[in-house]
RNA sequence: CGGGAUGUAGCGCAGCUUGGUAGCGCACUUCGCUUGGGACGAAGGGGUCGCACGUUCGAAUCGUGUCAUCCCGACCA
């Protein structure tokens, strides 16, 4: 390609409106421009990018025995209906009405399609265990797009769902899945990790999320590990072991004290003189509605998706400050937030109170808790004795850094991490309701057992730029990189440079280098920016060396520079692409 | 949805307070000059000032409404 031809503007300055590295960079060098908020072009630079990802997400694929197909972006009611997402799924889902006032929805993901498509198709236990995938653009109508690439409404993603007639079957592929994801992302040149998460709107049981781990801010989850065992996970899903702290108190009898001016858990803790693991928290939140009160530690904070998962909820609130002093209200009590209790608290807005307590309490004695009672808090109470044992007692806790992994009980470390992929065991979420049926060896129905394995490859790319780039543009990996090299002649008004620079160019073609040649009659300076800021792997400068015989050679990742033959330069790139394919 | 801000040329911005011919830098076109890290000079092309209504002899500027975009909080690949 010549330089001179390529469609590619790049900017004297980062975009205003950008937030992150990766948003910054591709706007600023040419892959891409905004048409809408969330919603991207890909020029020409960014599309090559995207169909390199695509190419390693297809190989591994089809090398692991999944087929390719492709579903439609535009979907019936209907079938969203027969799964019940139709009502779940919310304003993410974009919906819209057709000329015969027809509802669809724009694909956010496609388990209701797939599920269908099997239904049809996979009536025998002996078509099984299949595994279907397909690459195309997603919408999903985010609350507040944002970062560019890594977090649009519309998005290009690799979904695959596989069938199996047993959880065996399932637990086969899923680790079949697991590890192509591993290959995959090496190959596109990312560190990732494999963490236990939450399986969130999707469901199932066992899921795990590929992290790209980095520094940048456009890491938008925390990542707990250890350093001593395997064990890593997503916040939402994190656990440790219970953390030491005091937990039986000195008051030696239950009573009602005045705590005056204690709204929060610090200034509770330094009235009475206590540590706030004493201390049991009452926080309000409305689930889908209704009322449910968490119990927890006070020293400790609620991870708000385990909250939702022990109630079975979808969307999660916490309550306003009103909300809170009319729910007292209506349970005959006169209070406000900083004061609350579990007890005595019987309905809410038509609905039973729901007393959801994190195990943190178990082990609380003689402890400290609101009594809805306006400065005043209960000292010395007990569970069984001042109050009842809450019926559902659970993990709720946000695990923090230095808490004590659960495995092997050294301490968790904390980074942050931008999700690239993730694998599901949906089980029968999607068959079961949608009746998606076949024959087992006996002649009984049984619905399949399903897994379902997403890729973002948009945000990979972009992800890919969060993990390799500098102050001056930039780094792409050489296997996901839109061209592998650029040949640039100083001068192109010298001849003996353009006729070197050319024939390394051409040279580079023959062995399936894609090259390509700054021709333009700029001066170097503004050719040199380019090549960073595009980020080009390998950079072979004809200039006036060429009189020694020698070229300059510029490895983009390292900023290595050295003065070889041009015969040198091409050996070195040639053969680091074709590593590549091999 | 709540809170904060912004809409003027492809990009980055000034002008608005105090109404009167729409400006600057980059990018783009032509010529000259220059050629190892975003040179310089000259001459050009390009904008219904987000949109609508109102006030006014006259609105980018004042008022009302509306739309869009961005940032901070709860979701997800």
């Amino acid at each position: 390609m010549k330089m001179s031809k390529l469609f590619v503007q790049t900017l004297r300055e980062f975009p205003s409106d950008a937030e992150v590295i990766s948003h910054k960079m591709l706007v600023r060098a040419g892959y891409i421009r905004k048409l809408t908020s969330g919603v991207y072009n890909y020029l020409p630079l960014m599309w090559r990018v995207l169909r390199k990802v695509e190419t390693i997400v297809r190989e591994e694929m089809d090398k692991a025995g999944a087929q390719e197909l492709l579903m439609p972006f535009v979907q019936p009611k209907e079938l969203w209906e027969e799964s019940g997402r139709w009502e779940v799924y919310g304003k993410e889902l974009m919906r819209l009405r057709d000329r015969h006032n027809r509802e669809m929805c724009l694909g956010p993901t496609h388990e209701e399609i797939i599920t269908a498509i099997a239904r049809d198709g996979l009536k025998s236990y002996k078509q099984m265990p299949v595994n279907l995938y397909q690459i195309q653009s997603k919408f999903r109508d985010e609350v507040r797009p944002r970062f560019g690439l890594l977090r649009g409404r519309e998005f290009i993603m690799k979904d695959a769902y596989s069938f199996d007639t047993s959880q065996e079957g399932l637990e086969k592929e899923y680790e079949n899945m697991a590890q192509a994801y591993t290959k995959i992302f090496k190959r596109c040149g990312l560190n990732t990790k494999m963490v236990q998460s939450d399986s969130g709107a999707i469901g199932g049981s066992v899921s795990h999320e590929f992290m790209v781990i980095t520094d940048t801010d456009a890491g938008e989850n925390d990542v707990f590990y250890c350093d001593s065992c395997d064990y890593s996970a997503n916040s939402n899903h994190a656990v440790s072991k219970l953390p030491t702290a005091k937990t039986v108190g000195d008051f030696t009898k239950a009573e009602i004290v005045d705590t005056p001016n204690t709204h929060t858990i610090e200034e509770l803790c330094k009235f009475l003189n206590i540590p706030p693991s004493l201390i049991i928290k009452t926080l309000v939140y409305i689930i889908d509605k209704k009322p449910v009160l968490a119990l927890i530690r006070g020293d400790k904070q609620v991870e708000e998706t385990k909250l939702l998962n022990a109630v079975g909820g979808i969307e999660i609130r916490i309550a306003t400050a009103g909300e809170i002093v009319e729910m007292l209200e209506v349970n005959g009590f006169n209070a406000e937030p900083g004061f609350i209790g579990p007890m005595g608290l019987k309905e809410y807005n038509g609905y039973p109170i729901t007393i959801v307590a994190d195990e943190t309490i178990k082990e609380l004695k003689n402890f400290v808790i609101g009594v809805n009672q306006i400065d005043k808090h209960g000292v010395g109470y007990n569970f069984n004795s001042e109050i009842e044992l809450p019926e559902i007692i659970t993990d709720l806790r946000l695990v923090e850094a230095g808490e004590l992994c659960p495995t092997c009980g050294q301490p968790l470390k904390v980074t942050r991490g931008i999700e690239v992929g993730n694998i599901f065991q949906l089980g029968t979420k999607y068959s079961a309701p949608m009746n998606a049926v076949y024959l087992d060896q006996n002649g009984k129905t049984q619905p399949y057992v399903m897994g379902c394995y997403g890729i973002g490859i948009s945000r990979t790319a972009a992800a890919a730029v969060e993990a390799h780039y500098d102050d001056n543009g930039i780094k792409w990996p050489l296997a996901i990189a839109p061209y592998h090299a650029v040949v640039i002649p100083v001068s192109t008004k010298d001849e003996e440079q353009m006729k070197v620079a050319e024939d390394i160019y051409k040279t580079l073609l023959k062995h399936g280098v894609e090259a390509v040649l700054d021709d333009r009659d700029e001066r170097p300076g503004v050719k040199f920016k380019d090549a960073d800021l595009i980020g080009f792997p390998y950079r072979i400068t004809v200039g006036k060396g060429i009189s020694d015989g020698v070229v300059e050679f510029k490895v983009r990742e390292t900023c290595e520079m050295s003065n070889i033959t041009p015969e040198q330069a091409a050996e070195i790139v040639i053969t680091a692409v074709t590593n590549l394919k091999g």
